[in-house]
DNA sequence: GAGTGGTCTAGACCACCTG
DNA sequence: AGGTGGTCTAGACCACTCG
């Protein structure tokens, strides 16, 4: 069937804001304006934005509009917070670089998610990256992406060193949720050396389990975390 | 202004499915049925079923209904997950006890959040919890309120042993909203103790504010956790 | 006062599920 | 076939914001 023309309206000025067609904080177009641009009812116009406000693309007004919000990177997750910003100091420079190139191999024995038949016959894409802030080794971050529908993945082009980003742009990809594992272990050798800590200091280990727009895709992350000078931290709405 | 009278539907049959008029698996009536029943269009009766889906109480299912989910605890966060279970094996029995009755306090000097004046000046009321699992000590949890409009909370009947079902009863309040930040450290002497593990253990501790329903209202809660055994998992959609 | 979003009405046709 | 939720129309009045 047809994509509800209320559906589209939603995706074409989620897309749109997503360019910067419309600006953080600037206003969307009215209510009245969209329904006679798209010759739709108002009602319909609004179901659009309701559905763009309740992902956080937007916040609503009245007597005034429709505005857009700044972006928070999917779901909030993965944002992290200095200690010092939460008593209200500076900000932070981070960066991100891969550790190696992103390259298909076989699934470990014993992965940490069960993975269905078709993910473990596929094999995974496997990415290594190394977080940074104030040029400190912060994060550790394994990705594997089960190698199904994404032709090319490792010759595409990164969108904004994002992973998510990237898989929205050249296959239409969005997260829609996370399933994740939180545990605090000590840092082993090797991941001692990779985060330059000393062995043994405690750090995050987190697993996760991302689910996707296409149904049946899954995105999977073991990361390891340094929280000495940085909390891992997320607000959920 | 008066309350609009989709959201008073909303509000009464949240109501109703929280005291089990309405059991998990059901179907609410139809939205023709409540339309009828309450002298309302049927498109603001979907507008109080909306809300309701996006909160998790029901899910709605073409040419069948709406129908009553299993409800989630508040955001779906604090919940434990034993590794055995990720692997898939068997349940666990969790419990709770106090450390000490909630009584009035002062809040520390150096809250782990900043206070507004008012919540300062009211004093807090502090809660200490110990959860097991399987009758091992898993998590140490001090909880804060401000003193602000929750009177006599003190001598108030707890509900289902939860902080939230006991603020919702008594006090109309619901969580909207969490801010965290998780950091791994290792066990201090006092945490080691309650916690029945060797001082220097890696352990999670996790600082939250939780958002409600009353503007301004905040409740905030400092977690340990021992995730040698258990990891803290959360969903998230 | 003009324009915005918020609430609300009274209909319609469609896709889907179940008996 | 009859009932359910999903989409959609064409209007209305209200509360709020801003110039």
């Amino acid at each position: 069937m047809r994509t509800p023309r209320y559906k589209q309206l939603h995706q074409q000025l989620k897309a749109d804001i997503l360019i910067g067609r419309y600006e953080e904080g600037n206003l969307l177009p009215s209510e009245n304006t969209l329904s006679a641009k798209h010759s739709m009812t108002r009602m319909m116009v609004r179901q659009a934005l309701s559905a763009l406000e309740q992902e956080g693309y937007i916040t609503r007004r009245q007597g005034k509009g429709s505005i857009v919000c700044a972006h928070q990177p999917a779901l909030g997750l993965l944002s992290f917070r200095g200690f010092s910003e939460v008593v209200g100091e500076t900000e932070h420079s981070a960066t991100s670089q891969f550790l190696s190139k992103p390259q298909l191999i076989k699934w470990n024995e014993g992965f940490f998610f069960d993975l269905s038949e078709n993910e473990h016959q596929a094999g995974c894409i496997a990415i290594e990256r190394l977080r940074q802030v104030d040029d400190q080794p912060v994060m550790l971050e394994y990705t594997y992406l089960p190698n199904l529908n994404i032709p090319e993945f490792c010759q595409k082009q990164w969108v904004d060193s994002s992973l998510f980003r990237t898989l929205y742009q050249h296959y239409q990809l969005e997260i829609t949720s996370v399933d994740q594992r939180i545990r605090a272990v000590t840092a082993k050798v090797k991941i001692a050396a990779q985060l330059d800590l000393d062995v043994g200091t405690p750090i995050l280990h987190i697993h996760r389990k991302y689910g996707t727009s296409r149904q049946g895709f899954f995105v999977y992350s073991s990361l390891f975390c340094n929280t000495e000078h940085y909390a891992i931290g997320s607000i959920i709405r």
